[in-house]
DNA sequence: CGCTTAGTTGACTCTTCTCAAAAGCAGTGG
DNA sequence: CCACTGCTTTTGAGAAGAGTCAACTAAGCG
């Protein structure tokens, strides 16, 4: 059937935070209802909708966003294979966002009542869910600091290091080298900056040997450097850093 | 006893969410400890903490923070009564940011077993708790916007709407009014912005007359117009906002 | 090969930061 | 009652960062 596989990313970030019996995964798996896939470009779902699906991104890249009062548009969040899209309209009437597909994405469909019913019987994948969820904000947070208080040039670094661990951490991501596939017009878009200033800056980051690009590949050859030079603590990604932990205390030492 | 009306704030805030019943009530109110008290300045939980209680604000402000490699801080949600400070510590392991009083605070101490407990067996409680916490990460979802892409004095302007109608949510706002206990520094903290900056985008705000401050005091004489002026859509407040919805529609039409 | 989209560059403007100092406003002790 | 101290707010002026506009190049595609 088609739907096998979907749930390989979410299982193997969700064991991040804490081992699930097969039964578990078995309920996951068994919880989608069917898969769709969204042309890049397109909304997987749009403000204001009231989806009667959990959305869990299975193949590509999509983001959050808000449209703004002059027609330009922030994207506050990027979702990768094995994010839930939504678990927020569980509780949450309506969407107070949208979500747009960054690549071309292939999304399973969860029914809303078997999310429901998973959570509530099944202490286990309740928490872990929900762990998820706590790991989406504490990110959010991560970003506010960002745009907020750092430099251009940091700024694009660290979100760079957090994507690298983050596709590391659903098996995306070899030899410190990921796809990121996205124009530097949504790159500006995410970063609060205009695109010609995010063009200059990925050239600063470039110049100073912390990335390399080619095409929409990212490479980060020596990312000792570019974690010092963005001052990035994974300790905000909490349990899906750990490989990177000791490379911290290693730098510190 | 002293922890007499500790949950008002908070039980106000959950009804705009559901109905609770007498017994729900009685179980919050039953689940607080005891309280303490935090002069300005000092730190409620601090980052690396795995606090054995949940906090709950009872009176005055908190924020929550994290301090830059420069030596700056980077505020990144406002905290007032009826805000929790920390569920998410019932499932994360540690602290991945501080929490910091604002102004002298009172806290409501719950035991993280009893929190436990009262989600795992009451479905109401539960329920509402969450909401909590999904308002609080589309509050920050807002804000991220805000320090991204809305040029100074909207920024601030949109802040400002925003405690109103949650000051408002738990009564502690009157007449378009309400107390703002922060320096000038902790707002451009919060902002993203030095401290000079906030200072004059906070003459300019004043001489548009969008707001009217009084010491630690603000007024906002007609909401409608600095709505308009920041842009300001409350949808992201969901049903704390209720009272606010019907001005929208009004404004629109 | 022309069309469209994405990336790059230069020149100029405006926002925002930094440094530095003055002014307002408690609280404190003489 | 007044000088003194510490903190917050306010001002001024120059420097750096970031945005805008407009053109040009590069790359993919029918």
């Amino acid at each position: 059937m088609t739907t096998d596989g979907c749930c390989t990313a979410l299982i193997r970030k969700l064991e991040h935070f804490e081992k699930l019996s097969d039964e578990d995964k078995n309920l996951l798996v068994k919880s989608v209802a069917r898969t769709a896939e969204f042309g890049a470009g397109s909304d997987i779902i749009g403000q204001g909708d009231k989806p009667d699906y959990v959305h869990l991104l299975v193949d590509g890249w999509a983001g959050r966003y808000k449209l703004l009062p002059d027609g330009g548009r922030n994207i506050m969040a990027f979702l990768i294979p094995g994010d839930l899209c939504d678990v927020n309209v569980a509780l949450l009437e309506e969407m107070d966002h949208s979500i747009g597909a960054l690549s071309s994405c292939k999304v399973a469909l969860i029914p809303l009542a078997t999310i429901r019913n998973l959570m509530d019987q099944n202490r286990t994948l309740a928490r872990a869910l929900w762990w998820g969820t706590l790991v989406d904000e504490a990110v959010l947070r991560e970003w506010l600091v960002t745009v907020g208080s750092r430099p251009a040039q940091q700024r694009v670094g660290h979100l760079i290091c957090e994507m690298l661990i983050r596709t590391e951490a659903v098996g995306l991501a070899r030899d410190n080298s990921f796809d990121l596939p996205l124009t530097q017009q949504e790159l500006a878009d995410t970063m609060g900056m205009s695109l010609v200033h995010m063009n200059r800056t990925l050239q600063g980051l470039r110049s100073r040997e912390l990335i390399i690009t080619n095409g929409h590949t990212v490479t980060v050859e020596n990312l000792r450097a570019l974690i010092k030079f963005a001052a990035f603590d994974p300790l905000y990604l909490h349990q899906q850093a750990h490989k990177f932990r000791s490379m911290m205390q290693a730098k510190v030492a």
